[in-house]
DNA sequence: GGTGACGCTGACCATATGGTCAAGTTTGAT
DNA sequence: ATCAAACTTGACCATATGGTCAGCGTCACC
């Protein structure tokens, strides 16, 4: 409230009209896939004349890299309890629960990833080999470390993540061909508390994780 | 070599030239998308005029869907061993060493899946709410008949099935994200034996299934 | 060896698409 | 009020793309 008094209209508006186009963007990439969207498409949905986009984000891919990123942020953030002094039932069920939710609030945001990651993930390709595989050997070295402590089985951690990454992101990715087999028309409270659960139980249960810490 | 003698050049020709357009369709789609994929691509792919592309497949979706057609039928014919007799710790071994099998053998297959159901599955929603689920209903009373022979834990068996699809299909679909995770060049013998070895036992040590029959 | 159907292809076309631009409008500081 | 910078946009352009077609080559059958 203190400060200048108003709403500083000029920058506001230029990172209001930006966040407008990247959330109005992800469900255009999310279904149509890069090459599938269209600029005039993006355009619609984000309400704006195809040439105000490109004032805003002067190229398509650029425009596709601002979403990727901004997917990205959250992805990121929404970052997991599995840390050497956790407790190994707790972390596990908590991340398959972060990530279920994920998968439920933006499913969007996994269909832009799965389709940069099946294209061979031309613009995501450094994160991959960088971030990613840092984050990875770092919560791998603690899961190591529980299997050490005897506080659950001997596995690959690695290809639990996969597993786990892979469980949970199908109830987003692949949303439609659940809905078929289910036979509902969306995907609700019953079906990601089924989801949920059978995922919490193969990876527990899976990995023999001791109940308590 | 009894017979007419010569190769029958008219029909077989056709039906070798339309399979070998759609063997090299199969990574351009997988790798592009249905949009990303155009007809100058494909049709270099088959090393044939594009023009001959349009004279076996009248239109780009004609072409598309007889890849989908081709790669359902290899899909479908992988059928499971998961039948009311038999044991269930070799049923799900044997389906996910299958799927894992075809996931190595034919990532390309599986991605343009992938991608099909990840847009909506425009061309299979008949295919994924037909077919597909009544295929997934019978295989699920088998597995309850299993839980209530006590056999196995209660799950819910689709859900089961969608995990499993997932974690299977995820080393073909996302396989550069697990490449870049593990950071190897390609998925070999090593990574597939991890990657089954972890999914069997998430399995059946998640669903406590009874070892022998 | 004639002939008609099938197979093949370069050249062409209409349209769609990413991107540009010049001209107009709004905004904030002086 | 003035002005420059930021924002907005309809019209336009070069290119790429799916698809067409007329004509030529080839093969099986008589």
């Amino acid at each position: 409230m203190a400060g200048k008094g108003a709403i500083l209209p000029r920058e506001q508006l230029r990172q209001e009209t930006e966040q407008r186009i990247l959330r109005a963007a992800e469900p255009v990439f999310a279904e149509a896939g890069y090459a599938g969207a269209t600029m005039a498409a993006l355009a619609a949905a984000a309400s704006l004349p195809k040439a105000n986009l490109h004032y805003y984000f002067h190229t398509k891919e650029a425009l596709y890299r601002a979403v990727l990123d901004n997917i990205l942020t959250v992805w990121l953030s929404a970052t997991d309890r599995i840390v050497p002094d956790g407790d190994p039932a707790r972390a596990f069920s908590h991340y398959i629960r972060t990530k279920m939710t994920l998968s439920r609030l933006r499913p969007q945001a996994s269909k832009v990833f799965a389709n940069e990651i099946l294209r061979g993930a031309p613009q995501l390709h450094s994160v991959l080999g960088g971030a990613l595989r840092s984050l990875v050997a770092e919560k791998s070295r603690v899961i190591e470390g529980w299997i050490a402590q005897g506080l659950m089985d001997p596995v690959e951690p690695r290809h639990l993540f996969f597993a786990i990454w892979a469980m949970t992101q199908t109830y987003a990715d692949f949303d439609v061909q659940i809905r078929a087999v289910l036979d509902v028309d969306r995907l609700g409270d019953r079906e990601f508390s089924a989801g949920t659960a059978l995922i919490e139980r193969l990876v527990l249960r899976g990995c023999g994780v001791r109940p308590a810490g």
